[in-house]
DNA sequence: AGCACATCATTAGTGCGCCAAACGATTCGT
DNA sequence: ACGAATCGTTTGGCGCACTAATGATGTGCT
């Protein structure tokens, strides 16, 4: 965006707001990870592998709220560069099994240095508490949201 | 996102629950824009026409945040609605001088409405006092980051 | 044992918002 | 008059979320 005037009526929604801010943090978490060549997927997915261990495709998408159909390109694209395996399982031939190799841990030491970086160059401008408050009100919408579409299944009977 | 497990180690990061919050805000914006058959672009160019009134699409652009290659787009399926018009400017024969149609207004009346509802959804279960808190915070950080790469052209000397 | 059904991996394609590169046409500055 | 800037347009790309379809495999029920 290269506005150059910029005084508009929806300037002062929460939506807009949020959007807007969401997006420099995008920005700014993309390009620290872009940085070292990666993107947001590839850390999810590297820290749900280190935080579970090895799991099929599936489950690291269940856990980590990666699409199944953008799994298989994510675990594609971090194989190439060798920083995970693909290994099927023997006791259950649909599956692969993914796991994490040292490089992959590697990386993702260094992409969850840039990402601490980029959230305090994202809330510079904030003081811890206004940093706290921050949070504790986006988790409670985030909160409220997630129940109405997140997680509505109830474990099964 | 379907999410059944979701337990996660980057779930605290501000980026994060910006990121996913904005979600939640872009999803109810979009639903109930394209429940009257419209997205984000048409309500912001509607809106963006209406007030400051009919303009080439560059100004256009430049008033909406909105970039040049998707105003074509956007003007166009606009106009293939008759919300808008657009003519050429006799005047400069580089321009289109895009116009709100009535219908056009209505539209972004539509638009409004069901915008005001959603901020109402979005900001639930905050209290007055919260929703208040969380805006300034937002814009403060807004206005931070744009300071940065928003709008750092000083006013024609 | 057989069959319906669920799960897994994969491919392909959609949508939105943001952005960049390149082009011809036109107009402006000097 | 001529180079520089502006305008509209097309084409294409990225990131993230999501849908639909398919074939291979596994499980549960009767």
């Amino acid at each position: 965006m290269e506005t150059e005037e910029t005084p508009a009526r929806w300037e002062g929604l929460p939506s807009w707001l949020l959007g807007q801010t969401a997006n420099h943090a995008h920005r700014l978490v993309g390009d620290g990870f872009s940085s070292v060549g990666a993107r947001g997927y590839h850390y999810r997915l590297l820290a749900t592998l280190e935080e579970y261990g090895p799991a099929s495709q599936a489950a690291l998408g269940r856990r980590s709220g990666i699409h199944l159909s953008d799994m298989v390109a994510t675990v594609n694209e971090l194989a190439d560069r060798g920083l995970v395996e693909r290994a099927p399982d023997p006791s259950d031939r649909r599956r692969n099994i993914i796991s994490l190799t040292s490089a992959g841990k590697r990386q993702l030491r260094r992409l969850e240095k840039r990402l601490a970086e980029c959230q305090d160059e994202l809330l510079a401008p904030l003081s811890p508490e206004e940093r706290q408050r921050l949070t504790e009100l986006l988790s409670k919408l985030l909160t409220h949201h997630n129940g109405r579409t997140g997680t509505p299944e109830e474990p099964w009977s």
